[in-house]
DNA sequence: TGCGATTGATAAAACCTTTTAACAGCACGA
DNA sequence: TCGTGCTGTTAAAAGGTTTTATCAATCGCA
């Protein structure tokens, strides 16, 4: 019913409207082979007056490269996933490769599907992200055919993998109270078997050594709030700044150290981690906070798995990338602006 | 350096191994043609035990069907696309077509950029979707060889479109207010260029008559907060209800009656819209909301364009998907569950 | 035995592009 | 005049699959 007779352009079209072979017209739109000046100038533009794109499937069919690459991820919410596939797709599109996006939930058989997919259309790579689990790949991606980056999951040892720099984020949050002349800083973060929270909570006690305190709970408000309270209800010295291993939990903390009446900044700072706009900014005051950059971590990978796919060289192992201090209001340091 | 020998087995091989000629190899594989019984067998066992896969990028190129589509979306944050997505990516996964993930940022330029490449790769379809703004399709999608499915979008007259019932949504939310014995119900919700904020409101009006009113903002915590100090600053009754356009402006509103030391919900009930959950599990009560059954969106937008793909009918115009009450404990009904 | 019908298999074309090898034409030097 | 080298163009092959048309063999039946 549709498209009757509006068949493509191919480029066969180009060649007969230009009076050449189909070889030359090749030849000339992408500048191979010997051409003369004028033929190739004849061919792009009559290519041109009748809107001949070439066919990526024969294209890929041939190169045996499809310029498409399959992202794994088994992020349902998107939080993560979403900006960071953005940063893939933006750096990607402007090389010609689009990305296929698969969404595992975690679901091994699902996972294995869309894995037998990405591989029976020939992508170039993948690119399979966890969120901060500490998981295992849902699937066996060891001895595949094409190259592999990992981003926020594990590979084996010899795999190209990037992370945010869970270290020296913690230690920025840390130096930014410090600086300010805070000296009793709490870490309230998430649960003990992620590792992110594990290496966050390490550098802070690096970096604050006597006294120091780290608390693993869970990734949410409740246990910011359930922290805060603990703390203050107990004898002894209370801190005067807070390093929060997320914004959801700093969010709790803010709003326990309110229901206590404690004023932020002047009595307690406040950072968090993830600057996750929607909560950051939402919290009375804003929160200042690490952001992770995300859509930055998603570039990298798309260059990583395009030079992969290219067979050049990449550095292997684990790469990880700076964070950023956004400074906001929750730390009382209108001098120290970002 | 990599792949060296290992090359992709093809009907080729198939059919060495199994002593038979390709046409059959074929023929066998898909029960297409006329083949003995045996010789199918056979062939399918060796196809199996060498582990050949069909190149769906010549299959593609040949069938002019690359099962694929692509989904243009300009949500950077990804809270409405992605769960979304993986709807649409779970249903079509069983059909062997895969998606294609396109994040336009709202830039005409990259918008093209991805169209221009989804159509090179000869996909099926394509799924446009926007955040809840009334913008225009940020390119011209009107005039294309295959079919478009517009999700929180709305395209042209006779376009297949979908969105969430924000009628019904609205009205579910107002009518288990009034089940709950509440009579005088606020509303607080977003912009009024929002055509959603303007279809929920228009709703409300209807289904609680005199004395309603419905207050246009932002669709933010920081509105509800406001609004809710407007409201009970001003002399006259006060609301003992609220019903929010989105859970965001839901926990100002909420933030702001505990300020006034308004219980919620004795004195208060408070309805929320998104079911976002992590907004809507952390405030304090949990927020009843809701639900705009974003993977059900994904799923029928995912089915139409399949069926559109294939040359099926679909019915065209609007269609609006039913939204889902999702009892928590900002309103006090331990009786009415889900 | 001879003929039409049926079965099972196959060669070849098609999809669209890129690349390799070959070819025709020409200028040049010997 | 004859080879040599260069230029611009083209025919053909390749990539992996599906489909169409053809072919050989077998069978039933007169």
């Amino acid at each position: 019913m549709k498209n009757t007779g509006e068949r493509r352009r191919t480029i066969y079209d180009v060649a007969k409207a230009a009076g050449v072979s189909i070889s030359t017209a090749s030849n000339a739109l992408n500048g191979t082979g010997r051409t003369n000046a004028e033929t190739r100038e004849r061919v792009r533009r009559v290519a041109e007056e009748i809107g001949f794109r070439p066919n990526a499937l024969a294209r890929g069919l041939l190169s045996k490269r499809s310029h498409a690459i399959g992202m794994l991820t088994n992020d349902t919410y998107g939080r993560l996933t979403l900006p960071m596939a953005a940063g893939v797709s933006e750096v990607l599109v402007d090389h010609g490769v689009s990305v296929f996006l698969c969404a595992t939930n975690n679901d091994p058989r699902l996972a294995q599907l869309h894995l037998e997919a990405l591989l029976d259309r020939q992508v170039d790579g993948i690119i399979f992200t966890a969120t901060r689990l500490d998981l295992e790949p849902p699937v066996q991606l060891s001895r595949l055919p094409i190259p592999v980056v990992y981003v926020f999951a594990e590979g084996p040892a010899d795999s190209v993998t990037f992370f945010p720099d869970d270290e020296q984020g913690a230690r920025l949050a840390v130096d930014h109270l410090k600086e300010l002349g805070r000296s009793r800083i709490l870490h309230i973060t998430g649960p003990r078997d992620y590792l992110a929270a594990r290496i966050r909570a390490q550098s802070y006690l690096d970096a604050c050594g006597d006294g120091a305190e780290a608390m693993f709970g869970e990734w949410s408000e409740e246990w910011g709030h359930e922290a805060v309270q603990t703390v203050f209800a107990r004898p002894g010295p209370k801190p005067d700044a807070i390093f929060c291993g997320s914004d959801e939990i700093a969010r709790g903390a803010i709003d326990a150290l309110r229901d206590l009446d404690v004023e932020i900044p002047t009595d307690v700072a406040v950072v968090g981690f993830d600057n996750w706009e929607v909560v950051a900014r939402q919290t009375r005051p804003p929160l200042t906070t690490i952001d992770m950059e995300l859509k930055e971590l998603g570039h990298r990978a798309g260059l990583a798995i395009l030079s992969l796919s290219k067979g050049e060289p990449v550095p292997v192992g684990i790469t990880r990338l700076p964070c950023r201090l956004v400074v906001r209001q929750s730390c009382g340091s209108p001098l120290q602006s970002d």
